[in-house]
DNA sequence: AAATTTACGGAACGCTTATTCCGTTTTTTA
DNA sequence: TAAAAAACGGAATAAGCGTTCCGTAAATTT
């Protein structure tokens, strides 16, 4: 039957993602998405349709791979209070570990598209649903454990880290180097206790 | 001598403002500029060399506008902690003033142009420097009062502030309404009392 | 009032953009 | 082995982009 595609969609959307990130949508052309990922112009558009699809193919990649190191918190065996320590330091690593690429996709694709294009909005209002719900549920977890103070709800301190998680990928990119945004989290942390 | 001309070079500089922040850079046509500003495509070349000159002289005029609130607040008789209350109250006034509006410039241009464009992380970096440098002082005030502990350093706390305030910037475009930033900057409040 | 200096309107240019289309190659089933 | 179905390479298209240029209008000084 048919010839078997000679890449892999991930490896793709991947490779995509990572242009996005550093060049925004309207920054990217088609020429860098080629270049990118090798892949022919008409595989391109047989496979994604255009760019705007493309571009949510690889926001809807980012995310859910962006998402699997909170997983394996998620099944560590260790108290509410740890798991959320775990995921600031993870944020921290993960911003500040390549230091050439463009802060985080969400927050960018928020910040360029948001109000521009509802599929995007979409996207990022699923995202800050499903780690202010996983969040919620550490927060529970290490208040029932007197671990974390019940001056505030569970969902009032879990937007409240997402926020804090948000500001960190802005000023990464405005200059912070990673001993503030370790200052900046263990404030955060510290408000909680 | 010569024709006078028939704009205010900072009236375009703010409707210039309001298009880069909606629709960004790469976003945003000669065109779109020329719609919004009323500007002939000959006077903004005069007047401005090219669209990204324009872009840096917009960004400046925006950061000198929005710390304008702030520099009331610095001359109002009240202590360092009302202060900074103020500040966290007004931040959420602006974003949730114009719903339809893209979040902050300043944070948009994070995003989309700080590791692409040097100018422009500068300006982003200042804007950094300055806030912190004003809320430093404020918390010190504030610290000095004993209204705001001493747990943390200033310089700690108001990094921790900037940061807060910052992720506002991202969550009102990721669908967070003004009650859920009420709430944040609340707990942000709390963790410094 | 004439000369000079600038602002402005709009056509024009050349390049880049996203997208389409066609012809060829490759692979699998019948 | 022939037919079918999909992948791919690359030329072609048309619209949009930022920028330049020129002719005209306007206002101030001499």
């Amino acid at each position: 039957m048919p010839k078997t595609k000679q890449f892999n969609k991930e490896e793709v959307l991947d490779k995509a993602s990572v242009i996005f990130q550093s060049k925004g949508y309207n920054g990217t052309s088609i020429d860098d998405l080629l270049h990118a990922t090798g892949l022919s112009r008409s595989s391109l558009y047989d496979t994604f349709q255009d760019k705007h699809n493309l571009y949510l193919e690889a926001l809807n990649y980012y995310k859910s791979k962006s998402t699997h190191p909170f997983e394996q918190i998620k099944t560590k065996n260790v108290n509410g209070l740890k798991k959320i320590e775990l995921l600031m330091s993870g944020v921290i690593d993960h911003i500040t570990a390549s230091p050439d690429t463009n802060g985080c996709l969400m927050v960018n694709a928020a910040a360029e598209m948001s109000k521009q294009c509802k599929e995007t909005s979409n996207v990022i209002c699923n995202a800050k649903k499903d780690m202010e719900m996983m969040m919620d549920e550490w927060v529970k977890m290490g208040q029932e454990e007197g671990l974390i103070n019940l001056k505030q709800s569970s969902k009032a301190y879990s937007m409240f880290l997402y926020n804090t998680i948000c500001g960190l990928r802005v000023m990464s990119q405005s200059g912070a180097d990673k001993k503030e945004l370790e200052s900046i989290a263990k404030v955060a942390l510290q408000s909680i206790k």
